[in-house]
DNA sequence: AAATATAGTTGGAACGTTCCAAATGTCGGC
DNA sequence: GCCGACATTTGGAACGTTCCAACTATATTT
């Protein structure tokens, strides 16, 4: 903790002018020290420090940004903090932004695109040095186009949206599914649902796919019903589980498009006196810390959510020393964790 | 969306003196204009307003906050985001920041002390308008002392450090745990376990305290081994269980420190062979969404996280306006929510 | 007709930095 | 005693706003 300010008091809070005349220099050669020149003489730099802690000086990095035409903080866009992934996400990026000298401007858009406008150009007034936007779903392409024309350097994360010139870190969707039904498949099961949105985007598409490559590849079929339509929620999941066992012809086992659709079916199978991994099996995609207490312990499709968050905020760091680099692209490749809930096919109790 | 800016290009970005040119009115009146000022003709305003949108202008925040000698920024301090608890209170207090036009610098501790002064220093040197801080653990008052003197009004969330002359934001916790003791009482429990830290600061001793008041207020005595010493995590909630159920003289059910030492718990159960709801009962505190779809759904005491947050949003806000007032204070009344983790208490399987 | 009030507009000095160009001082070599 | 080279330091004009005091009209009162 820095010793309390001892030196005569002004009314107001100190600057460099205060410190310079304090120290019997130039405002110019305070400025220097405080950045670290090596131009100033060790000695001078000594008084000019010891001076601006006597005076209790705080830096005004919003003068210096002014001047500087810069800044240091990045906006940081996010949709549904509320799933952990994304809040573990976020983690990863702050800590790699703040390691970094960056501060984080965060907002939350709760998949609104009013909102996400909103806040995008409250970021632009402030003078975000960067943006890192995880798009609320249905953003479209002009958006990004629009970001562009302001001339900010912009990651979009997890979700895809625009063409390729963008920069991205996001992960490979089609893979991690493709694993999660193998995964299922050598475990003996035959018949698999699939519980995710129809008409969702990119990323619902490609976790879909992934799915039905991977059934196709083995030589099963997509029998009528196994491709469930839900929300992406704790809740989506429930329902979707409700359906799955409703049908004539019953999977054995499901992918989730998420760990939370995953931890609403591990809950409606519980309410049924089924337990995930013996009676039925449930693949989760995220690998959010939760899961690994779950109950049961969820086997996932993990992407390392923290770890993306630090990728995603390397990359934009990147691209600001680096503004006219050809487009960054980073696909976390999705890493399969077996836990309790999914087992081998048995028979379901009736 | 707006138009893109059609006038013609200057080399950079343009500026209210730009603006004022096209316009021809003076600088001022552009700034008065962007202020809403009512001393500025109708006809004026709507003249500068479309200019400003001819050049493509952006108002630069940082420029006004130089001058203002203030901000709209809000310094938000979280320790651990990876507890869905703290994700949705930010969600709140976001919500409501950016409802007042605010925005959110928001930096994640980690629980860790060091972060913590870095973070605070650094929204100083930013010139947040006002602090949002939910203190890391062991967190001395002699820091807020020094927040104090930094003239910057601070409001603290969750955790009480410090005398009752900081603005406070939480909820009441030893009112939570007796509701959340005695509901478990009413359904026949008798012998209780309460998981939670020995020695972590004055929210677990409130909460342990209301667990011990309801014991023996209903003439229950809290046998060796039922107060269980944990980290509040849930790996701490399934150790706490295993602990529970090792004990000679078995508790039937488990108080939980928090939700997601409750989801450790469950998982711990379920591992077992054994149902939260019939045969062991569990009751969390906090009330995150994912306990509503919990398997089984979990019984908590609700300080509703995200209301939380919102109420501590509008506690700063009025302290901004009313920097004098004396301390403000809310203390969010748990709410019991039973769900399907607690029931009568049976014997336990052997 | 002068004085006063009112509405609308404006010049210019801040705000606390940065950074260029220029100044100063010191040294060695001639 | 002068020159250039080098190490340090400095004056002052920006950066893009705000806001006070002053200014110009025009209307109203005396």
């Amino acid at each position: 903790m820095p010793a309390q300010p001892t030196g005569k008091a002004l009314g107001r809070p100190p600057t460099i002018t205060d410190i310079a005349e304090a120290a019997h220099v130039s405002k110019s050669t305070v400025s220097l020290v405080l950045q670290d020149s090596p131009l100033i003489k060790a000695e001078t730099a000594a008084r000019v420090r010891e001076a601006a802690d006597a005076l209790g000086y705080v830096y005004n990095r919003g003068a210096a940004d002014l001047r500087r035409r810069a800044s240091n903080m990045i906006g940081t866009v996010i949709n549904d903090l509320t799933n952990p992934f994304f809040a573990e996400l976020l983690v990863g990026l702050e800590r790699r932004l703040a390691d970094d000298g960056y501060v984080t401007l965060m907002a939350h858009t709760g998949e609104n695109l009013q909102t996400q406008q909103r806040v995008l150009a409250s970021m632009r007034e402030y003078h975000a040095a960067g943006l890192i936007l995880c798009p609320a779903f249905d953003t479209s392409a002009a958006l990004l186009q629009q970001i562009r024309a302001w001339r900010i350097p912009v990651l979009i994360v997890v979700r895809p949206v625009g063409d390729e010139s963008f920069d991205y870190a996001g992960s490979d969707n089609e893979a991690g599914t493709f694993a999660a039904t193998e995964h299922l498949i050598e475990q003996g099961h035959r018949r698999i649902a699939f519980l995710g949105r129809v008409a969702g985007g990119p990323v619902y598409e490609l976790r879909r796919q992934g799915f039905t490559r991977a059934m196709r590849d083995h030589g099963l079929t997509i029998e009528d019903g196994w491709l469930i339509d839900i929300t992406p929620t704790r809740e989506g999941g429930r329902a979707g589980i409700r359906q799955a066992l409703d049908l004539r012809s019953r999977p054995t086992g499901a992918i989730c498009y998420n760990d939370i659709v995953a931890f609403g079916a591990l809950s409606e199978l519980g309410e049924r006196g089924l337990r995930a991994g013996r009676d039925f099996s449930v693949v989760g995609f995220d690998g959010i810390a939760d899961g690994a207490h779950a109950n049961p312990p969820l086997t996932t499709i993990s992407v390392d959510p923290a770890r993306l968050g630090e990728s995603a905020a390397r990359l934009l760091l990147t691209r600001l020393r680096e503004p006219s680099s050809p487009p960054l692209r980073y696909l976390a490749q999705p890493q399969l964790i077996v836990r309790q809930s999914s087992g081998g096919a048995g028979e379901l109790p009736e």
